[in-house]
DNA sequence: GTCTTTTACTAAACCGGTTTATTATATATT
DNA sequence: AATATATAATAAACCGGTTTAGTAAAAGAC
């Protein structure tokens, strides 16, 4: 069982491989092999259920069909969704999806990339968790098909299919400022990543369009590494000082979730008071207070684009054009 | 790059191919390579940033070292939970991991598999939209390494590990009659899965073992292609009818969320009047009212069993035994 | 009736590994 | 000195496909 081989059905219809091989793949007619010669082998082929052997196949051909999505954590929401969508459209293709997870850790990144090659992986589609892209680049070479998204790179704009995370961070902050708010603390990471930084540019652009001072006692840049005190310590700030800031942007919804949770088990009166906004959606921004604006991500758009820009690359080794696209924000 | 084969190091090193091949696997001294021989071929590889082509490797071995993960849905954080451990744990063991989405379509599903199979993928971890063990096998055969989570066939104990479908939906329904509630609502799909049918009969063991007559008019069966409608439904149906429901036990999440929707936006009087209970947790069950108690399920755990599980049956052939773990109840 | 073209099909190389069986030389044993 | 054993390495088959170059026979052209 399923170990029927081109060999064997060869052997079967007495016919050369080469001719079998035509044949299932369509080529017959080109080919000329006779009809009678044709039906012959693919009764043959059908009756004992033969699966060309892909991993021959790919051998052969010098391409798995295949590609890789590496991101941070498959359990988050967001990135499931996108992989969703990649798998769908992959698969309408012709290629089937590995997934991996780098928890943010740079060498796992770089070792999975790896294995995914030795693996004759076609390309990847990675949110990568490298400073920027030359130390990525001198880690992985430059000659494999790479799409980057959630994660933008300065340096190689054309390789990213992602959103903007300028404008975005730069609207939600403006949702608050028309919300009447005059003091809005900003929640960030404590990181290099050009997607945090190119957030916090926009949101104190937003400030200095509006007039507004930035007040950096209001800014706080929390350990990743331990989020869960980082908000808690910075929503204690807002909520002990005098005169403090009546909202908070978010950089990410992991902060915003953690946000909504201190202000509910420990500052509970302050949940009228306070307005949130926060980067990426998740449902149970529907159900609480303080109420949060949130910037969904387009993520089937993202999720085609980033299929059809690392299928070009793959067959026709194009220089695609990098593609930065609008959030839509969701006022609550 | 990336293009230094086995052939090209035996070509540079002046030796046969065999001895590269030896020596790059580990077996130089079992295979008597000398020294001076071993450490030439190993700095030529280094060298040249050699990396077995994984295709050939497995096309000689007849093994992929690859594991299929198919599920209804990545997007769904409680598969995506699972999803990375189960990339973690399979990844310490050399594998790697393919994903795809069935969307519960019974034909996708079968053409997965096949393809998987195809691709020469050892064995794969199923969440299936079958309904029962013979459709399956009748499609797929018996002579694959299959692994059967979240889904349960009582045709065969032992393919699966999951939950006590049976044990969580008694104990969901006990917290409830514990907190005085009399009149208990049941919100189900209607399903003919096995796990499904095995809640269901939980929650009604639970009302005869508290001598609670089983009153139809409360128990909802809703159609899986319009959630929405059907738990508005539902929760208008208890809300009208006088001395109807104060407790719902929903089947999964997705209800739940729905019913949660419902009574905010269309009945907010009734959210301190009800008490919620549902399968799956939610990190959105913490923050809203009604309160939902739910069945929490161990996905670190089910993961590990289901690798190992996978992992005996590649390679021994091992007939393993199903496992049923318990959930956690989070009371709210 | 010979030359050309078309039809129908195949041998063999190749992709890049693994593995078995074999050989040649050096060393040890008696 | 003859034989047994250990050392060091290799040729070649194999996994299951794809593809190039080539052949033999039949049909068509003149």
């Amino acid at each position: 069982m399923g170990k029927i081989s081109i060999n064997k059905i060869a052997e079967m219809a007495k016919v050369s491989k080469t001719t079998v091989s035509f044949v299932l793949n369509g080529r017959g007619d080109e080919k000329n092999i006779s009809q009678k010669t044709q039906e012959k082998i693919r009764k043959i082929a059908k009756d004992n259920n033969y699966k060309a052997n892909f991993i021959a196949r790919s051998l052969s051909l010098g391409k798995s069909y295949t590609i890789g999505f590496i991101i941070p954590d498959i359990s988050n929401p967001f990135y499931g969704k996108i992989a969703k969508q990649i798998e769908e459209i992959a698969e309408k293709k012709g290629y089937s999806v590995m997934v991996a997870n780098t928890n943010e850790d740079i060498n796992k990144e770089t070792d999975i990339i790896e294995n995914f090659r030795a693996r004759q992986i076609d390309g990847i589609i990675l949110a990568s968790a490298f400073k920027d892209y030359n130390q990525l680049k001198d880690r992985i070479g430059t000659d494999y098909p790479i799409v980057l998204f959630d994660r933008f790179f300065p340096e190689n704009e054309n390789l990213f299919i992602g959103i903007n995370n300028y404008n975005t961070a730069q609207r939600l902050t403006e949702v608050l400022i028309n919300k009447g708010h005059k003091k809005i603390s900003l929640v960030s990471i404590t990181s290099y990543l050009p997607n945090i930084l190119d957030r916090i540019k926009g949101y104190k652009n937003a400030l200095e369009k509006a007039n507004i001072e930035l007040d950096e006692d209001i800014i706080f840049e929390i350990d990743p590494s331990n989020i869960k005190d980082g908000v808690k310590n910075a929503l204690t700030m807002i909520v002990t000082k005098e005169d403090s800031a009546t909202a908070v942007l978010f950089l990410n919804n992991v902060m915003a979730a953690e946000g909504i949770w201190t202000v509910n088990t420990m500052y509970p009166k302050y949940k009228q008071k306070l307005d949130f906004a926060s980067f990426d959606n998740l449902d149970l921004f529907d159900y609480v207070t303080p109420k949060v604006t949130s910037a969904l991500q387009p993520s089937t758009e993202i999720a085609i684009h980033a299929v059809n820009m690392l299928y070009d690359k793959i067959n026709s080794n194009t220089v695609s054009k990098g593609i930065q696209l609008e959030t839509s924000i969701i006022n609550r």
